[in-house]
DNA sequence: GTTGACCTTCCCCTTTGGGGAGGGTTTATG
DNA sequence: CATAAACCCTCCCCAAAGGGGAAGGTCAAC
């Protein structure tokens, strides 16, 4: 396969598989007599783990160790569940920070009169 | 005032400073004789408006706009508001993006032994 | 044989910073 | 007075995870 049929049946873009193989995260690509890369089902496997991992939100550099516990049969689960629970802290700070900053901002939000005149909490909020 | 000092009190880093200045969300700032950046009272109280936007996380081109409605005393408030309204929906649609993440790692990593045994739900789920 | 759809590499752009080099200035200390 | 520390300056590179597009080679269909 080419990579562009790959991209389509992966849900990556060609872009991406190129940039993943550059930085790493999956083996160089075999190449046909015109240089094209070419794949097998298994490196589509390989690449739809990769855009799973991704929407759940692992960094690259996460998904490459989780990559590597993948394809090593005698790995020990609790090295990818400790990857999966720095994650699962991180999105949690994240959220707690975006919600911290929702609370406010509604707050503000809710006390503006949003018309002609210039009063505006909002703006007073950001200048104290 | 010098950078430095302008940096301590807003709570920015200097380089912060520059870099706001370079992107035009301030003014370019008067220089001394030794062409060090010369600060007011007044280009403090903007460096903390700054400041405080960044950790409601307002976007430097948000922020910009926030600033030239703030000292437009003719200024709409709708026109604040509505700033404030969309980014309050840009954090939601994140948040909800990271909570639906937060419900499949936290599903998955409960029904991961995490000992020795290669088995795992986790890599299972990604591998689907 | 030409056209359009692929593919290749290479470089730049995004966003919001940080790190550090190389060099000038100011201030404090001996 | 000389020197060292602490500032300041500009300039360039780095992160993460992509996107855009140029310039050029290849393949398939009409």
């Amino acid at each position: 396969m080419n990579i562009g049929e790959v991209a389509k049946i992966s849900g990556l873009s060609a872009k991406m598989i190129r940039k993943y193989e550059d930085s790493g995260l999956v083996p160089k690509a075999k190449r046909n007599v015109s240089g094209y890369r070419s794949y097998s089902e298994n490196d589509v496997h390989s690449f739809r783990f990769i855009k799973t991992a991704r929407s759940l939100g692992f960094s690259l550099k996460d998904i490459k160790e989780l990559l590597s516990l993948w394809k090593n049969k005698k790995r020990a689960s609790s090295n990818v569940k400790k990857i999966a629970q720095m994650h699962i802290e991180q999105l949690e700070l994240k959220v707690n920070e975006i919600n911290t900053m929702l609370n406010t901002l509604k707050h503000l939000t809710k006390n503006c009169h949003g018309d002609d005149r210039p009063d505006c909490p909002i703006l007073d909020s950001l200048s104290e």
